[in-house]
DNA sequence: CGATCGGTTGCAATCGTTTGCACGCTAGGA
DNA sequence: TCCTAGCGTGCAAACGATTGCAACCGATCG
């Protein structure tokens, strides 16, 4: 808890200006070499560090980058953090970040208020409403939205088309006619992507889907059991890890078999899908990589460019032992 | 994307001086009330929104907090990330996350760096070296260590010696004797703490206690089961979940029977714990307290206080499937 | 020897906001 | 009527850095 040292104290010790001293130490060829090297001497031995916030004010240009996600606990978003904090922290930008707890109107607070501190902003997951969103590309900031298209921004997200495609020719492969998609937050476009997608290829595939309402957490795949198991379907897709997991866990207590009677498949592949019993057939996607690309995006943009066309990362579907055939008879159990 | 307005375009609009603008909206009762709706009204009329950059720098306070964290994809890290966020913001703080990715160096790397841009700073589970945390005492702002001790900081920790005695109570009452722990990160205090109080409580309980080392991650858990399985213990304390549940899974795979086998026992209760194959006894705390306690730590320091006593969090027993009775003789089975 | 030129350096303005201080106006009391 | 008190407002300085421009230096050239 020292006193901070200010370029007019560095100057005073040298014996020169401001001027020069800030000069020096930004390496301008202006300056003789032998002051530079005083001058960065004297400021070194004073322990001189650039107020960054009377830096930035004086330059105007924020290096800080605002993100929103729905919830920082979950997997998948702090991945994509993840990404997107390396490489922006290499482009030597800082990352601000709010967590809108999966409620849009929070979301839209945030915006609000990252906006003032930001020179960027990207949304991740983004649960707001068209207007809401509409009002967020309003501001005066670029932003890139992270799995969600929009016009007049950055796009960046999981190919959900394919995806869901591969998913279900996995089923189909295994002899599944009939499956459940058990879905997410009505607020997440992604939910809707993989709905609009799977009925797309249920019907290209001669497949029977049904749909019933989730969520994103465990719980909400525990709770969807019981639905689930009256359901005349032979295989479940499920939001995401968590709502299969919880999913998994529900299908042991209640003793119906996984895979011989019931097959469970998602969509994410976080790490722990690996250790659940049975390990979960999921579809990887490179989340780490979908805040690299916005990082990407953000920076061309920021270096004067149009927005790139969006970036769209292609998953691959790890098997592993929740799916198996497809039963032949219909399940017949008391509830 | 449109053109700041600043105060000087309220203040030509209004048809008074920037100072009359600036008092108007900041609520100073130096103003007559019309004035100040009239001011209100423009403002906003205008799109006024302050620079928060030219604010701050005249002020000279930095509403922002920078926080350290060793992985943003853990689900503890995430999770006290949640609380002290939400009570900063509540407190008009935003949060500068940084990612140290368990490494020492970058850890302190960030630090310097936070502090530029922080009027405070917390760092989660440091991996600091004794040197490194000395420098980072040393900036010239209030620091709050969360799951560290450390003198002339603040401090927010989970009581592990509680903790640890939970454990181990409750597996001799299970009628264990013998206890293997399967460590964390070399550089994790907290690894470092349950080392410790378990050693000591096993002694008191008279209860033999063997330590390997693992690390983090399920994989780590994964990686430790064939020295688990060799091991003569019948009972296993994992450093956390993501290991206990990774244990499992080999147990799982090379059908060794949970709990009947072998009792398995763990840190933290991350959600996931619940899902896990069998269920996972741990301890569960109130990680997002954690880091309410750390902001409540430091607005007491920043209103001038000294530094308060530390916060000692006692975790709670969540006994589940994966802890039974001791079997009675020492296992033999081939590798 | 004086003008010029290239290379260094310092002065001072500037970014947008807050705030101490002084000023002007009005009203009330002497 | 004049002085004063008090309220409301504006002027200008300040925060700490960057940067255009002018000034200064010694050296070189005519």
């Amino acid at each position: 808890m020292a006193e901070r040292v200010r370029l007019i104290d560095v100057a005073r010790e040298a014996g020169t200006s401001v001027s020069t001293v800030s000069r020096a130490l930004n390496g301008s060829d202006l300056i003789s070499p032998e002051v530079v090297a005083h001058v960065r001497a004297v400021a070194g031995q004073l322990g001189y560090r650039a107020d960054k916030r009377a830096q930035e004010f004086k330059l105007g240009r924020p290096l800080t980058v605002g993100v929103t996600v729905p919830d920082l606990t979950n997997p998948f978003f702090s991945e994509v953090l993840k990404g997107l904090n390396a490489a922006a922290r290499a482009g030597g930008y800082r990352l601000l970040i709010g967590e809108s707890s999966e409620d849009p109107a929070e979301e839209l607070r945030l915006v609000d208020e990252l906006v003032d501190y930001s020179g960027a902003l990207v949304l991740c997951s983004s649960r707001l409403t068209r207007a809401g969103l509409e009002k967020a590309l309003a501001q005066p900031v670029p932003v890139v939205c992270i799995n969600r298209t929009v016009k007049n921004a950055g796009v960046v997200a999981i190919d959900y088309r394919a995806a869901s495609r591969l998913l279900l020719e996995h089923l189909t492969g295994l002899g599944h006619r009939r499956v459940l998609y058990v879905g997410g937050p009505a607020t997440s476009w992604s939910d809707g992507e993989r709905r609009r997608t799977l009925r797309r290829t249920a019907r290209a595939l001669d497949v029977t889907l049904d749909e019933i309402d989730g969520g994103w957490s465990g719980n909400h795949g525990y709770d969807a059991g019981p639905t689930v198991l009256h359901s005349r379907a032979t295989a479940v897709i499920t939001f995401n890890d968590l709502v299969g997991i919880g999913l998994l866990s529900w299908m042991y207590d209640n003793g119906v078999e996984v895979p011989s009677e019931l097959s469970v498949a998602s969509y994410d592949d976080i790490p722990i899908a690996a250790y659940s019993r049975p390990p979960l057939t999921s579809l990887r996607n490179e989340r780490a990589k979908l805040g690299e690309l916005a990082w990407e995006q953000l920076t061309k943009r920021l270096a004067g460019a149009d927005w790139p066309a969006p970036d769209l990362l292609t998953p691959e579907l790890v098997v592993r032992a929740s799916t198996g055939p497809a039963r032949r008879r219909a399940r017949i159990r008391a509830s």
